[in-house]
RNA sequence: GCGACGGUCGUCCAGUUUGGUCUAGGACAUCAGAUUGCCAAUCUGGUAACCCGGGUUCAAAUCCCGGCCGUCGCACCA
């Protein structure tokens, strides 16, 4: 059983993920819903992100819509770009990127713009057939990769938004005003995007409907390496990457931008910031990389694009897109709304359309791997023990409450424990079977301790801390646990 | 979207070849009770499934058709 096997079944046995409308047979693929578990840990992780990139850096967390009007996709290039010209096979019925098919086939170019009787007259002349089955392509059709929606009566054209950075573009203008925004300014985001893929596949790792967590860095790009916040990071390593490297380039972030590496400080300093932030989520930063994408690989958008990457047993998986974008999307938004987005840069007075680099991230991705990287299968008395080795402050569950037994009163002194700390700890209390199947089925979901109440607590309000890495106890006072928990939470 | 293969309790699997003894079985998990009392113990009992729709037939988990979903490959992935 691989890797992604035993996560995806720990996922859908103890309540981390599972498929949407499953109890229909109609339920559409590319959709999964969080349970309590997952939930959780999801919960965690965003409050983490939070934590070591959002107010590290003083950036400011908008919460925008997911339905946003044709205009903002016919600024942002998505109407355009994102509509693919495709031609199916009138007798296997498989579908093409006509476009590529022709440059493949003629390798004469066809242009973005160009008319889909244009496109039919090209197949005509060449007198191109299905590659598959030799039958005859039907005409060109537009595939587009975002959800419709229509709004009101009358059923006004609008989108889901593909990306949740969009809400932050639009709103740029009155959170720079009204928040006294100073570049560089971050804004954050954590939201749901759509895409209408065409092959959803793997559970979260290729959805329809997907959580970001995406950062805007709105900065002036004459000033790229003035950035008196890189110091803190100026040691921190980057693992570099681009196709055809033997292997992983490891240097400081300093080094980076006297080598030429990474383009300038800035974003070299986010990089940075990254590579800490994985760090603490427990995913083995020795697997991962910031993958260099080449001219064709990079999004129309984007100039310069790192990806970064972590391997799983089903490969190097995309977890966050870091792209520069220059002025690619205010310049649109101010064209198509015709409101002027230029701020002044207190630095030297100028007058600037911000440049933007973005963060873009996977939280369902990212969800993923730190389960299946935290997985682990030890042999313990020739039982297999299979625990997920979360950090205390992304567990969905921080601390197991056991009583040894229930009779002589332990069970009472138990529930009075936790009773005492559910309010302020994700707490859970159990008191069904035996005291080594109940550690089990806690490590299982990543629960770091397991407090055990036995006959001594009666005596001296002592109970133990069972460890779940190590499997090693302590005694603590009872009234010592509220600290012990809150030290451990600690990151 | 195309192709190949597949879909049975929460999970994994048996049953489908050759339609009827399937009122669908097992293991693990789970629940209740008993017992034990610090690492998945034992005993007893329980909950729980044939993906959906149509067809063939006296009879369908089993055969046929369509759909949906999954895995893999191709294509796609701003």
């Amino acid at each position: 059983m691989s890797n992604y096997d035993k996560v995806m079944k720990l996922a859908l046995e103890r309540g981390f993920y599972f498929p949407s409308c499953e109890i229909y047979p109609d339920a559409p693929a590319g959709f999964w819903e969080y349970g309590p578990t997952g939930t959780n840990m999801k919960n965690k992780f965003i409050e983490l992100w939070r934590r070591e990139l959002v107010r590290r850096d003083g950036m400011m967390e908008i919460d925008g819509c997911q339905i946003m009007s044709k205009s903002v996709f016919v600024a942002s290039g998505h109407i355009s770009n994102f509509t693919d010209p495709v031609v199916k096979c009138t007798k296997c019925g498989s579908t093409f990127r006509i476009d590529r098919y022709i440059e493949e086939k003629t390798g004469q170019r066809v242009p973005e713009r160009m008319a889909d009787s244009d496109i039919d007259a090209l197949i005509q002349k060449h007198n191109l057939k299905c590659p598959n089955c030799k039958g005859d392509f039907g005409k060109v059709g537009r595939f587009n990769m975002m959800f419709g929606v229509g709004i009101g009566p009358a059923a006004e054209e609008a989108y889901l938004r593909p990306e949740t950075c969009q809400t932050i573009f639009v709103d740029f203008s009155r959170v720079f005003k009204t928040m006294r925004g100073r570049l560089p300014l971050g804004i954050a985001q954590v939201g749901k995007s759509f895409r209408n893929e065409i092959a959803p596949r793997q559970s979260l790792l290729r959805l329809r409907e997907f959580y970001q967590a995406e950062i805007e860095v709105f900065c002036n790009p004459n000033r790229l390496d003035e950035v008196p916040k890189f110091d803190e990071v100026k040691s921190t390593i980057l693992r570099l990457y681009r196709d055809g490297d033997s292997g992983i380039t490891e240097v400081t972030a300093q080094d980076a931008i006297s080598k030429g590496l990474v383009p300038n400080k800035l974003v070299a300093y986010y990089l940075a910031l990254l590579t800490e932030f994985y760090e603490k989520t427990g995913i083995d930063i020795k697997r991962s990389r910031f993958r260099k994408l080449s001219d064709e690989e990079k999004a129309f958008y984007a100039s310069v694009a790192f990806d970064f990457e972590v391997e799983t047993s089903i490969g190097w998986l995309e977890l966050v897109a870091c792209n520069y974008r220059s002025d690619y999307d205010l310049k649109g938004h101010a064209t198509t709304s015709k409101q002027n987005l230029e701020v002044v840069d207190p630095a030297d007075q100028s007058k600037v359309l911000p440049h933007i680099f973005e963060l873009s991230m996977g939280i369902d991705r990212s969800i993923y791997t730190i389960l299946e990287h935290s997985y682990y299968e030890e042999k313990v008395k020739e039982e297999t023990r299979a625990v997920l080795r979360l950090k205390p402050y992304l567990a969905p569950v921080l601390v197991g409450i056991l009583p040894l037994m229930t009779k002589d009163g332990l069970g009472e002194k138990a529930r009075k424990i936790h009773s005492e700390l559910k309010l302020d700890f994700d707490t859970f209390y159990d008191e069904s079977g035996s005291i080594g199947r109940r550690y089990r089925r806690l490590e299982e979901v990543g629960v770091p301790f397991a407090v055990t109440v036995d006959q001594t607590t009666m005596q001296d309000d002592t109970v133990t801390v069972r460890y779940r890495d190590t499997m090693q106890q302590d005694r603590l006072k009872v009234t010592d646990l509220r600290r012990f928990l809150n030290n451990a939470l600690r990151i």
